[in-house]
DNA sequence: GTTAGCACTCTTAACAGTCGAGTGCTAATC
DNA sequence: GATTAGCACTCGACTGTTAAGAGTGCTAAC
């Protein structure tokens, strides 16, 4: 049996409307589409040769058919258009970036916070991580007896800063002289080489602060972790508006999903490398995630990918329009990120 | 109609009975309680008499009483007997706390999960405030052309940075120079006056770099507003394992609560003042509150009260065993945060 | 190949009936 | 006078039945 051209057109009429209404689809509903002149018999022939096929699946005899996740697939990977977005949409977007923002943290919270009050959905966004930036300063700043604050800041603009231990007899002026010697050691250093260079070079030199060396070496390479870069969720309880999700349990679970930040976090670390992602129900690996669709994109700031950001919905997702708006948002963070960092 | 000593014990009984099980208590459940030895009848003679007195509700006419906000009040101001933790209780606390945490934020975060995670309510964590802090030190460190952190650390410990913009023509030379004229400067003062100092004595000596300082006021002056402390918020999908939020269209309202931050810190930021405190019901001002009660506790540094943390949950909670907690929390928090930024 | 027609399936809503927990009242008892 | 046993009554929860409606699959006709 083949997919031909009509099939491929019911489909969609069946995944267009499964999408908007969460009911299943009967025969009739599509024949009386004016984009398609047939019957509901026939429409129930095809129907029916569809579920064989795998693409469409039905809740019990009487009930209409309901897209199965092979058709979901097969529609982001074939059928789906690329959706553009109205001029009231882009309005809508633009009216929770009026404010001025000059953090990269608030940027990201503002962005959750958009992204998931624009699309309906649960919204994550990835901060820009700082794998591939370079140091470009850093500062020890005394804070009290026996401790100093470590502010690394790389090219990228990027800055972070922890609170180390140093030794009681370090004062503020050893503390601004270290900041010298050791910024211009390892200045333009990728965080990972500046890391090494510390355990190896800088060692030697200052072996009677070994223990110091190491505690600014640890926040170097802690810098790089993925798990150390912070993620925003943001519009969790949206998915209580699907009815797909008005089963108490079901709902626990997707929450117990978000709870795991490690899986949010890889999966959108991996999303980095890539321009977008859409990962359809049973081919999220969490369990509780096997109802839930997750779509990435990725920001960039000139050609260096530096973090992603996407949404969790249910698997009946408006595919397109989705990635659209998550296209538009990538785009904007990469320019406010831009501006953030470069500007005059 | 008096309020008599048997009256108190069986409306004391009722309380805990509900606060077990969430189910209208009926008068034979009363009468086998061992230390109640009364008949059935009498119970229900003496419930009549409560509700009439407004301490008891009765859902429909053939259902068991549940406790009025009235009965909760009544309860929390003097039947409520100071609760203690079970030594399996502290234990429980205390593995939360095994791992080493070098950072404020990190400590919120982590008690904030560790009081939902033993409450099994919805906790949240207001973070040390700046209001009555001591500058310590501020330092400018150089991030980009035009771009500096201003990085300040507080006499107790507590640092805050800040991206701000510089004048161009301002190198790392100068910015040293100048956290250095600053730090001396406005050393020791509250952040407030330090902020006032800035647009009046300081303003005059450096004239050139007005907007530039106007900056650095701005970040004094914003650091001491409790909508820059971080609040952390826990379990908040907690609410959904008590039967009252089994309905859907409840437990978004109670959500949509959360959602409402600037709600939440005012309530934290109150409470830093108190001891504790306890909110029941209608008297939260949001009406999305009005089936939650509220427990804070409010914890110090030395003297100088810090911070507040607190749970949210059902009006039907278990408020000695909350406020127990609490009070452990609130004591294990103060250590911490001591020992951070006192530890030789 | 398409479609009208029809028997069949299954869900849902509505309704009546039963059960049981709990109340309120009254009269007897301590 | 306080307490309690007894009993009629109320109301929600649950159960079983029925009818309506949406949708299917199949067959025969076009």
């Amino acid at each position: 049996m083949e997919l031909d051209a009509r099939k491929l057109k019911i489909l969609q009429a069946i995944i267009d409307d499964y999408i908007l209404t969460a009911a299943p689809v009967g025969s009739r509903t599509i024949s009386k589409r004016s984009d398609i002149n047939l019957s509901s018999a026939t429409i129930r022939n095809e129907m029916s040769d569809l579920e064989e096929l795998g693409f469409l699946d039905q809740p019990h005899t009487s009930a209409g058919r309901i897209p199965s996740e092979k058709a979901y697939r097969l529609y982001v990977n074939s059928i789906m258009r690329h959706a553009h977005l109205t001029n009231d949409e882009i309005s809508h977007i633009k009216s929770h970036f009026t404010k001025r923002l000059d953090e990269v943290e608030a940027v990201m919270k503002q962005t959750a916070y958009a992204l998931s009050d624009v699309t309906r959905y649960t919204s994550m966004v990835l901060a820009p991580g700082f794998s591939s930036a370079r140091l470009k300063h850093l500062q020890l700043v005394p804070v009290a007896e026996g401790k100093a604050l470590a502010v690394i800041v790389t090219d990228a603009g990027l800055f972070k800063d922890t609170l180390i231990r140093i030794p009681d007899n370090i004062g503020p002026a050893e503390l601004e002289q270290l900041s010298r010697v050791l910024t211009m050691r390892l200045k333009n250093r990728r965080l990972d080489e500046a890391g090494k260079l510390m355990t190896t070079d800088l060692m030697g030199d200052f072996r009677e602060h070994r223990i110091f060396l190491n505690a600014i070496t640890d926040v170097l390479t802690k810098s790089i972790k993925p798990s150390e870069r912070s993620l925003e969720l943001s519009g969790a309880t949206n998915i209580l508006n699907y009815p797909e999700y008005s089963d108490m349990d079901k709902a626990k679970g997707f929450f117990t999903a978000l709870e795991s930040r490690d899986l949010l976090y890889r999966m959108l670390a991996n999303a980095v490398k890539m321009e977008f992602t859409i990962t359809i129900g049973s081919e999220n690996e969490d369990v509780n995630m096997r109802d839930c669709s997750v779509v990435t994109v990725s920001y960039k700031l000139g050609d260096e990918p530096l973090g992603s950001l996407g949404v969790i919905g249910p698997t009946r997702m408006n595919y397109a329009k989705t990635l659209a708006i998550l296209n538009y948002f990538g785009k904007s963070i990469s320019e406010i990120i831009t501006d953030l960092i470069e500007e005059d």
